[in-house]
DNA sequence: TAATTTAGATTGTGATCGTTCTCTATCTGT
DNA sequence: ACAGATAGAGAACGATCACAATCTAAATTA
């Protein structure tokens, strides 16, 4: 006993925090570790147990902050959504200074459907079918979604919207394209088959563009 | 007890059947109330009680057909993209003989991706990722439902197959759009949008072919 | 018709589900 | 420094999960 006590500074450090930040850290864990486990194993598998073991919280700790599990999964895919989001507008604000805008435009929407984050949301969206809550839940966050991809398209393609009344049907209509490619991914994918709808997908584009030159 | 057992024919008819029609009557009946559940509550809520209790089956009756509740729902798989395929095939055998085959195709096309037992299949196609038995066995399943489609789609421009290479990949990302509509209409549907996005894709087929008779 | 096999119903089992409850640790206002 | 409030841990709850074991009904074979 001669040395003890004598460094009273704790082994694991206590580091102070507020409540709100250790109430937000341990929010975004359980958001983080809810996206992984729809992403890795699914909606049917992310159970509460599942989101504790990844996030390292308590069940405790979860109720905490969220009054249902359904609580959380629609905080999470708002989340998820606003992600995305971020990611287009990061992406889309590269593009009005590439060389090609069309191609580059069609490869960084198809890239954006292919995130990895896209997955969850999938999961979310059909998950919503079995759910009336999430299903409710789910309707302005798609509809935020939905509005905010078509906005960051007319701003690269400003003349476009203006001379072209379908030009949100256009631009749906393409990543509806990508989405229904994405989906079929979840079983198999095959790159070169992707590669060629990709060129038949160009064809289109440069065949709506023209023809918005002709008028 | 005077006019007693007069009748020895029983109110509940025996309704004599040989083993093998009983075994298919109840594979039947798994088989529809599976599809069923998968389309009115979703996988992740499509338990073992759920598809007894819908279809009449014991539990006991179920575990004899099926080693476990994955095979019975592989087994559903397989005959929910059966039963597609079979409406692609007889609306396209009606095809052949439409006055507009372009716009009719698009517009059976787009039927068939809105059809009742798609749902059920989004929701086999989104689970698979979270389970690898059923990944694995839908491999196969949906590879053969991608073929046929096309060659029921080739069977009826036969000449357009023969002139233009990358026709499957045409057919193809007009399907896959039809299948994100699909999904986004798990949240929402705006019939109104999906008219204006159905004229794009007209004008995009349009354009397609008449690209083919230039040639 | 008797023996055997197959179909199907019922009940039970251990694991896991979402949620609640109790208890401790940490932070905040005084 | 102390009291009150908030954050989080962990055990326990009833319900339900997939599945097994046991038993009865029906069809087949002899």
């Amino acid at each position: 006993m001669s040395n003890a006590q004598a460094v009273p500074v704790p082994l694991i450090a206590p580091t102070r925090r507020t409540q709100s930040q250790r109430k937000e850290e341990t929010m975004r864990k359980l958001f983080d570790a809810t996206r992984e486990s729809l992403i890795e194993v699914g909606y049917a598998n992310t159970s509460v147990s599942q989101i504790c073991k990844r996030s390292g919280v308590s069940h405790g700790g979860l109720f905490r902050h969220f009054s249902s599990r359904i609580d959380l999964i629609i905080a999470v895919a708002q989340d998820v959504s606003n992600k995305l989001i971020d990611l287009y507008q990061a992406r889309f604000e590269e593009l009005t200074s590439a060389k090609d805008p069309f191609e580059t435009a069609l490869l960084l929407l198809r890239q954006n459907c292919r995130e990895r984050d896209n997955q969850a949301w999938f999961e979310l969206l059909v998950a919503a079918r079995g759910d009336e809550t999430l299903q409710q839940a789910m309707i302005p966050i798609w509809a935020e979604n939905r509005a905010r991809t078509l906005e960051y398209a007319s701003r690269v393609f400003p003349d476009l919207r203006q001379s072209r009344p379908d030009f949100d049907s256009f631009i749906e209509s393409i990543v509806n394209q990508f989405h229904g490619e994405a989906i079929n991914a979840f079983i198999f994918s095959d790159g070169e088959a992707d590669e060629r709808r990709l060129r038949v997908i160009l064809d289109f584009v440069r065949a709506y563009m023209s023809a918005s030159i002709k008028e």
